[in-house]
DNA sequence: AAAATAGATGTAGGCGCCTACATCATTTGA
DNA sequence: TCAAATGATGTAGGCGCCTACATCTATTTT
């Protein structure tokens, strides 16, 4: 017990340095992988650091000019499949790359974007990476100003002055919304997100593609939701209500088509014999539900994989210009739709 | 456009300094506010420093002795909605005590937890927060040796040699139990999650409730699930395939219950009618099934909360000895259990 | 009013590491 | 074989901030 060494923090390239007989110099050179240095000398000294446990003092690394291997990501809130797909992705691809994931909610200081924004730029964090679905133009104005590098993952830049990564959520919804009228549907509704830019391209999908059939598109048919499943049991129950109900609904996420389906069944209806359900997103639940939800799959855990090659794409090559990387999204047919008649 | 001031970070506590007239020494004791400041030099100082737009750089602070802001939260993934929970918690309490949180994943590095650990404990961030179900018992005895400050959350140290948090998970499982001995079921079968020693709890107490209702255990009436939906679903199709199927389904955590509800349904059954389904947790997703679901609400939020509570605790007064902290479960009544005859 | 005291501010050095430059050792070329 | 080139390592200074100590100023004490 009192044998054990307590290994707390005191180990510095000083003390690697004199047990190998060599200057901190070179064992800094050693752990950033500097050309010049005898390959005997460099074993040596790695040795030696493995044997008194030495690590990087990060803070130290940092305010000498070596990079941080932090890098910040802004969240609402880790609530949902949705995000945490994404994190996934970013974590995945952050250690490959060896580096941390420092996080940052936008519950916090919400106070004064500008100023939160500038915190974290001076902070640890080297770049930062924004999941932010309601990412207020002020949020865009600082973060353009700043000298920082950034990526907005499934959001997009308007201006086209900022790193991003979304995907196809126009095609996805258009191709879903076809789906459906290929299967002989003509009553088709549409549940509809919080108006953001993803949500509002899916509508927009949905409608373009009943034109093009020739489908009218019924106003009562839109139902707007705010992308929790509650919105899409209520709005369901509604859109059932009605004198003349769809045959199939189109909820703007999966979490709103469970809603769906909760209400399809609580009115004594079959899915997908009475009533053909699709949903976008294809989290992991929506394979689990009964019957598996067909719905949009939108490459989540890559987008977040994307997002950060195109964050440190950033940092290694500060001048390239702003990029934005759409993603495909893919159709998931599952057992929630049924051809009409 | 050109006139956009680049911000960047080049605001030290110099520039600071110069412009008001002052030394650094005395701008650092301003933010860091220490006594011997005059009043309105203070103010002139703070006064500069708002204008430049001045953020402390947190490496050099924390390189030159000040304490760092930034704690670290160890996770095997932010997958699911209890983690997402905890996470708020903690989220709410760190950013009221002005705290950054650092991210770290057992994904990461899992080939040697021990250096892992160690390479925290010499990184940026000034203690740990560790929510990690399948900890190692390598994982205690590294942490321990560490001179560092951490908090197991939702895990117990059974040496009693960590600060940490957990809820009474016995007591809950027990309650619900009896709950549903209490409306009249005989025949209750338990689904349990990974034999984890929270789940080995829920176990216990209840086969101690039957017990002590001089209810026989039934080994088959005993289903072993993974905390999965799916596996909650499977086990049910088993339970209810019995010659002697049970009347009541009480899974280890909300997740399986749903697969539990799942299942019922699918084999043309009602619940509570024919099955009553009590789960663990309270996830949000619990009052959006239907039925809504009868559970044993665990404090996750509020347990994230403590956890944070007892690391700054530890920050503040090293020397105390480590401390448990039990928290409260509670029996959620809702609609997805029926009193039987 | 001079001396003692407390308060305000400046000075200097260091936290652990990095890197430009200097220095010394080794290899290559003529 | 000796100079030039190349490679390996050491030296020095600084990154931005903190703090013990020194210095100077404003109060208080007698």
């Amino acid at each position: 017990m009192s044998e054990r060494k307590k290994i707390s923090q005191p180990v510095t390239i000083y003390d690697v340095a004199r047990e190998a007989g060599v200057s901190d110099a070179t064992v800094s050179r050693v752990f950033n992988n500097k050309n010049n240095v005898r390959a005997e000398t460099r074993e040596r000294v790695l040795k030696v650091a493995e044997k008194l446990g030495y690590v990087a003092n990060l803070q130290a690394r940092m305010l000498a000019g070596g990079k941080s291997n932090i890098i910040g990501l802004l969240v609402p809130g880790l609530d949902t499949a949705y995000m945490a797909a994404i994190i996934r992705g970013i974590d995945l691809e952050l250690s490959v790359a060896g580096y941390e994931l420092l996080l940052y909610t936008t519950r916090r200081r919400s106070a004064n974007e500008a100023s939160y924004l500038q915190y974290i730029a001076n902070s640890v964090s080297y770049g930062l990476l924004l999941v932010v679905p309601l990412l207020s133009q002020k949020y865009l104005e600082v973060l353009s100003d700043l000298t920082y590098p950034y990526v907005l993952i499934d959001e997009v830049d308007e201006t086209n002055t900022s790193f991003s990564v979304d995907s196809t959520n126009w095609q996805g919804a258009y191709d879903a919304t076809q789906y459906l009228i290929k299967l002989g549907h003509r009553k088709i509704a549409f549940i509809t997100g919080i108006p953001l830019h993803t949500s509002n391209n899916r509508l927009e999908a949905y409608k373009a593609a009943l034109e093009e059939s020739g489908i009218l598109i019924r106003k009562e048919y839109i139902a707007s939701g705010d992308f929790s499943q509650s919105s899409g049991y209520q709005q369901t129950l509604k859109l059932m209500a009605l004198s003349d109900p769809p045959t199939a609904i189109f909820a703007a996420n999966d979490v709103m088509a469970i809603g769906v389906m909760d209400a399809v069944r609580e009115l004594g209806m079959d899915i997908p014999a009475d009533v053909s359900v699709v949903g976008f997103d294809d989290i992991p639940q929506a394979s689990t539900t009964h019957p598996k939800l067909t719905t949009v799959r939108q490459p989540l855990e890559q987008m977040g994989r994307e997002g950060v090659r195109l964050l440190l794409e950033q940092l290694e090559y500060p001048d390239r210009p702003p990029r934005r990387l759409t993603l495909a999204t893919e159709l998931v047919i599952r057992d929630s739709c049924k051809s009409i008649k």
